[in-house]
DNA sequence: TAAACTTATTAAAGTAGTTTAATAAGTTCA
DNA sequence: TGAACTTATTAAACTACTTTAATAAGTTTA
């Protein structure tokens, strides 16, 4: 890819990152944003109004002078489908541009089938909607490009590259569902894009969390970051709750105590966040105050809870986002 | 700063990157090597050639055809001076553009006397030398950006801005200790530039983490990561040895077995690097078997030990290096 | 040893974003 | 209500990197 073809798919995707998040703006307004001349914003503009991309909405109300001409992404020049493979069913979600649900529903649960089940069902999707381009699938294992180098009790998915396997007329990203969830997050709250974010969530199948430092997503030499479960707390060298999830238990408060201040020993993140159906704010309190009997507490994270299924979901849409900031139409 | 401006900075950043890293380049060499064309290489080097940054050196030997022209980076055209602030005494290197030792000595510590006695006698340095256009200093303290955000011990350069305080009519850079060896360590072995690395000094005051993710420095919420003497794996909720640094001890092998176990479940790095005084091969077979006990050893990283003080004064040389491609002459 | 081939460099034309000037379309105020 | 001002858009000149062509300076081979 050559310097101009760079700067070039620089400019495209500044402006579809913009317009996709605000119901609609001017060339002036992008301009601004993008610190590029309003010539070239108005040249780019032209070209996605030409191919549909971009819809030209009328004028603005004057700002003291001529009115401005106002833009907006065509909803439905791409739709979406997000694909959350999960333990009992799979849900689906077909979205527009702008995330707005066109369809959605949960069928069967995948996993146990053989992926090409799944890919003739995503087939029948796609002919359903062409204007799908991109299919997110979010993923309970550890996720490698393409390729799903860890999956825990589904040996038909175990290293297969998804891409490959489904082979679909449209572009596939997976992704691991606690890492679309700590992005979803940092996005649903408006965090800054170079945040430091641990989100734990301790599930039936064992604890994991989805790590984010300067913004990236830490997935780790053999895509086994996150596996907390194998931090040694607990005298058998593992973390686990033996004392089960009692939120009054003392032990329990005890084990996640630890856990707090490990994560922030080592990472010193800004926030530490929590399910909600799996943690209370009265509990996070008495976590908050054990962990400050030993650790500096002007250097704790914040403690949260938060909703890990919209903030899964988000962050699936999130990655399919930027994705579809990238591809060229 | 407009487009083409980064542009522009972009190219020769890439192209001094390219001369400090090699003895001598070729224009085609460094076309093929940056993706850019024949003649925008041809325009900067000559630039560089006319502002005395850039040799020219005569031609190489034929590949063929016309023989080429050879260039190189001119050594003295910038020199750095190094600062390693240190306990016992402050360590300062004069180096060229490559890193050859112009003048190096240790004096007394200035972290026990006011900053401004540093500065005074940095002034003399850059009276002495006026080629020297950076100071970069490595401190025993978190640093966030220009300040020393906290230095145990050495209350007067607690919260100190260290650009405004020194006020020098040179770009000063500071980083902490740590940070600085593991980037030397990144450097010096050849690693990627996004590897996941801990660096893990046991010292004198305390044992502490230098942590590079993704190839960035991990510095926290409120620089404080790294503090692994605050994970709780000793039964008083720290780590730190009680039974010594005795490489024999049972304890202490399982101690160290547990950080390591601890940082490779969160962040699965590719290596641990343990400083060579600290620690022997032996003890870290020792520690590999025993974590191999408790954890998959397919996601275990690498245990190696370096030579603490090389990385070290590495590091430091190569975060000046980076800010010295991003120069303006 | 000269024609054919290779590689490096320079020159000229092409492409794409920026800057500046001109024009269009509003608002404000005497 | 029209002169002065404000903001948006378009047009033209400018700048800078790329591409292609021409030239320079070697090597190889019949």
């Amino acid at each position: 890819m050559t310097m101009q073809d760079q700067v070039k798919a620089n400019i495209i995707r500044g402006i579809r990152k913009l317009l996709l998040n605000s119901h609609s703006m001017s060339k002036a307004e992008i301009t601004e944003a993008l610190s590029i001349s309003f010539p070239t914003v108005s040249k780019f503009i032209q070209e996605m109004v030409n191919r549909g991309e971009v819809l030209s909405l009328g004028l603005l109300p004057s700002a003291g002078g001529r009115r401005a001409r106002n833009f907006a992404f065509n909803p439905d020049f791409v739709h979406t489908l997000l694909v959350y493979l999960e333990k009992e069913e799979t849900k689906y979600v077909i979205t527009d541009a702008f995330n707005k649900k066109i369809q959605e529903d949960a069928v069967e649960s995948f996993l146990k089938q053989d992926p090409r089940a799944l890919s003739a069902f995503l087939r029948t999707k796609l002919i359903d909607d062409p204007s799908i381009r991109t299919i997110a699938m979010g993923i309970p294992g550890a996720v490698n490009g393409d390729v799903i180098s860890y999956i825990p009790g589904y040996p038909l998915y175990a290293n297969q590259n998804m891409r490959d396997i489904l082979n679909l007329p449209v572009e596939i990203i997976i992704e691991n569902d606690m890492n679309a969830a700590v992005i979803g997050y940092q996005n649903r709250k408006g965090l800054s894009s170079d945040a430091s974010l641990v989100y734990i969530y301790m599930g039936a199948n064992g604890p994991g969390a989805g790590i984010l430092i300067n913004g990236k997503l830490v997935k780790g030499h053999t895509m086994f970051s996150g596996e907390i479960s194998f931090i040694p707390i607990n005298d058998n060298n593992r973390f686990l709750p033996e004392s089960g999830f009692d939120l009054e238990d003392e032990r329990f408060i005890a084990l996640i105590s630890k856990l707090i201040q490990t994560i922030s020993a080592l990472l010193n993140p800004s926030q530490i966040i929590f399910h909600q159906s799996e943690v209370n704010e009265l509990f996070l309190n008495k976590v908050n105050e054990n962990v400050r009997r030993y650790f500096p507490s002007e250097h704790l994270p914040e403690l949260y809870v938060s909703d890990w299924d919209k903030d899964y979901k988000e962050g699936l849409w999130d990655i399919a986002k930027s994705k579809l900031c990238e591809m060229s139409f």
